[in-house]
Parts: structure tokens; sequence; C-alpha cells
DNA sequence: ATTATTGATGCAAATATATGAATATATATT
DNA sequence: AATATATATTCATATATTTGCATCAATAAT
């Protein structure tokens, strides 16, 4: 894709994707959805050790921003990744991220 | 790798980085400098339409992350990016971010 | 030596983001 | 219907980020 040519409705859209991802929580939710896993709001704020509401913040804008997906299932609401290859932009990280 | 062990120290350099080229004009400098082109602080910041000094504080962020290095020649200082595959991460944005 | 060019830095104002307590809503159970 | 559980939302506070003017520093050209 080319970002050289400056179409800021992409840039946009790509800059609102990362910028939900970077955060160590999120990046951390990410983590343990990858490979298709659901997860539930208290599942995530437990695992995390944050409060649920700020948990719920978090979903919210991965949610907002595409990263997520989520479905109701009774009283549990279950968070997934919308598009599996999301965990590739933390392998990528990870790779250019170790070795200066 | 494995996110979700929530190892503090590996999530915060991951964030960092991310955080680090989730802006539009530094997504647009990675871009620019994607397949080992090196450029000048005034031809990115003639390119990207903006003050010098902001284009200086964006590059900066960059280089002070580990996104990008820099090479002084003479007056010039030229900016590229300190790991090929960093231009993965917006390949894998732009995958993620088309379908929905 | 003076001037011009290139890039970096200090600072302040505007804006955005993060957090969690309190509370609301939705569903399930009794 | 009343209560319990799960999640979302509102709001305020704290913190971080962005931007560009003004200025400084380094090198080059005259």
């Amino acid at each position: 894709m080319n970002y050289s040519e400056l179409n800021i409705e992409k840039l946009t859209l790509a800059t609102e994707m990362l910028k939900a991802i970077a955060h160590p929580m999120r990046i951390a939710i990410v983590g343990y959805l990858d490979g298709g896993v659901k997860l539930t709001v208290t599942e995530i704020h437990e695992r995390l050790g944050i409060e649920q509401s700020t948990t719920s913040h978090h979903l919210g804008i991965l949610k907002n921003k595409g990263v997520l997906s989520s479905k109701r299932d009774g009283k549990n609401t279950y968070y997934f990744l919308k598009h599996p290859a999301f965990t590739g932009i933390l392998d990528c990280i990870e790779n250019c991220g170790c070795q200066d």
C-alpha cells in the first residue's frame, strides 16, 4: 500500500487502529485473543488486574476502532479479534524491537 | 511471542514503538522511508507540508523509540528506518482495516 | 568573519487520553 | 417482583500529546 501519497483518509484510519492498539493493556488484550480466543469482560479484567470499568473502556476503544468484535451471550459479552492478522502487528513490533 | 503473560517491560516497549508510529504524519514518514529510502528533515517537512520544527519533533519521537536512525552528512541529516520490517506494520493495518 | 542554510530544542497553549468511582442497563435467578 | 451478576456509561481528574513560534547550534558558503 502507498502511504507516501498522503491520503489523509487512509492515514487517519490506519492511525486510529494503531492508536487503539498502542496501549499496554490493549496490547495485552489483543495478545489474549490471539488464535480466535473469545473472552468475557470479567475474564479480561481479572487477568489484567484492573477495574471492570477501565477494562470496558479499553474494550470499547478496540471495538470502536475495528480491532475487536463482540457477541453477547446471556449475561456475558464475549470479545474477540475482528481479524486474525491483528496479532501480526505484535509479531512485527517484536521482530523490529529486539535487535539494535 | 507471548503477550498474554503481562510482562510489563515487554508491553511497555511494544507500546512505545506502536505509539511512536501511531500518528498520521509519522505513519506517512515511515511510508516515505520504505525500502531503505533516506530523506533529510527538509525533504520530509516539505512533503508533509508541516513546519520544520514539528517535523523535527516527529522525527525525534520516531528515533527515540527505535523506529528510525539518522546520519548526519554536512548540513543535512538523513533519516531512515532502523529495521526494514517496520513497514510490515502498515501492511498489516491495511490488511486488517479494509475488510469489515 | 559574516551570512545563509539545516536541523534541534525550550516553551506554552490546545487538545486528547487514561483512570476509576458512581451509576445505569440488561439479563438471569430465586 | 426482588435480587444478583455482568457489562456499559457518565463524569471528573490526572496525565500525555501535539503544534508551532522563537531561538539555539552546527555546518557551509562568501
